[in-house]
DNA sequence: TTCAATAATTGACCGTGGTCATTTTTTAGG
DNA sequence: CCTAAAAAATGACCACGGTCAATTATTGAA
């Protein structure tokens, strides 16, 4: 693995791994994120299969270079909107998210996995994904008309917790898409609402 | 596979179904869940591996029929006891459960896996446990001093989303400083009592 | 420029889950 | 019993993620 210590990094490792990212993304745009192959990515940046496990500890390890930042983009377009001001707002700013999480059951996999469930000493790009969701959703939900006797942190992470809920619950179906985002719904209504 | 039509199931089929189960346990007892092997179980079962998945689907689908009964037998534990009468005895009724779902990574992974399988076909070992959950824990939550403005089903839901949150950054590196049952506790509280 | 130390790359090899055409066993009818 | 069809078992084989000793490229100091 080329070392991330204090020492120079060889431009040809940035090459490589530039290289290697690039052939995922290809495979992944043709055919998914379940039809990656290691050998069909490394075949295709044309090095060694040795080499991508210089690069990458894992094939996971790769997921979370691919999946990291395209769920980075998502929460960019969710940073944008203005705070919304009830849980359908709510709701809606996050559908495309959720849309993007449940699109493969491989991905929602990989997510559910490294998504503060992964035993790690270096902190992954997708549980900083879940992070940055905290930091999103805190700030908004304390801006919104919900309950205000619990911290804003608590608040938002229970709504990653009804979040991975409901998309536990329906994760398959892209017909199922108004279920989960009825049941999210309930969900986020009984948790952030204040009670009657 | 054997046919679960309605023809005969023979002697046979029982069998070795058994001896794998067996030679699986065996297996699970002496190294855990992680370190089993098909071809392990196999040789002491004294089956081909053909065999084997002639009897099940994959090795997951085994796990489930190790992990299903062994989550099972928490339950039933958990419903002997008397309703906890605030979030503190829930939390140390659940907390058994938890630490079997967590005492290995791999464990907490097969049953996120197949925890949201509710919706597929054929419902799992380990989604039945989860239906079950619900079904202790609600008339559970109904009898106790937590909030009543929502349906039991659903404060059992929420216990299961939270449940699941706090296994997950058990896991994680930046929250594993925090005890298990503290997060738990916390969460609970945010969510089971009625606010001040 | 040289060269030794270090970093990156290689590809044969392995472990292990899963497949399938073939063989063996069981069942049921005559 | 005998036999043909159905069910179960077999094991050689494959797919694919991952390893590692050997090789090649890069670096920096003299």
């Amino acid at each position: 693995m080329p070392k991330t210590g204090m020492v120079k990094v060889q431009t040809r490792t940035l090459k490589t791994r530039a290289k290697l990212i690039e052939a995922a993304q290809v495979v992944v745009d043709e055919a998914g994120y379940e039809a990656l192959r290691v050998e069909q990515v490394v075949a295709s940046a044309g090095v060694a299969k040795g080499t991508f496990f210089a690069h990458f500890k894992d094939k996971d390890a790769l997921m979370e270079q691919l999946i990291g930042p395209k769920v980075d983009s998502y929460l960019d377009a969710i940073e944008t909107l203005p705070a919304p001001k009830d849980v359908e707002g709510l709701v809606q700013a996050l559908m495309p998210l959720v849309g993007f999480m449940t699109s493969e059951r491989y991905v929602f996999d990989v997510i559910l996995r490294h998504s503060g469930a992964a035993a790690k000493e270096t902190i992954g790009p997708i549980a900083q994904n879940f992070q940055r969701t905290g930091m999103v959703l805190g700030p908004w939900l304390a801006m919104g008309p919900f309950r205000k006797d619990i911290s804003p942190e608590l608040l938002a992470d229970g709504v990653g917790a009804f979040l991975i809920q409901a998309m536990a619950l329906h994760y398959c179906a892209l017909h199922n898409e108004m279920l989960m985002q009825d049941q999210l719904r309930i969900y986020l209504n009984a948790w952030l609402m204040p009670q009657a």
